[in-house]
DNA sequence: TTGGTGACGGTAT
DNA sequence: TATACCGCCACCA
């Protein structure tokens, strides 16, 4: 109300995203391009966020359009992957015709 | 202010 | 199927 009522849209965005993959299922995953359609911006937007707020969040229900993530991740990915039983193909990526999960 | 960068996506080769 | 390139656009030095 003073003279400086910081709205920060980016902070409202940045909520918005994590709000997004919070709701991912177990087993399942979404993209980073639908995540971005839903909140109203680009992927590397959605990547951008996902680089710096992955704190606390189940980054790996988060891939790319064809499945895969940053050979950094993943193998950490991996291993959530086992344990939550999420498909994956014989290319080791995951199997997004059977895990896709489409954010409402 | 300008330019480089990037947890991407899609198309071409 | 894998690799290369370009397009996008907010963020940072």
């Amino acid at each position: 109300m003073s003279h400086s009522d910081p709205p920060d849209p980016r902070e409202a965005y940045v909520e918005a995203v994590l709000a997004v993959v919070e709701q991912v299922p177990p087993g399942r995953v979404t993209t980073y391009g639908s995540i971005a359609d839903v909140v109203g911006s680009g992927p590397r937007r959605v990547g951008s966020v996902m680089a710096r707020e992955a704190d606390g969040l189940p980054w790996w229900r988060v891939v790319r359009a064809d499945g895969s993530l940053p050979p950094s991740h993943d193998e950490r990915a991996h291993a959530a992957y086992a344990e939550e039983g999420t498909p994956l193909t014989a290319s080791g990526r995951v199997d997004m015709v059977a895990a896709y999960w489409q954010p409402s």
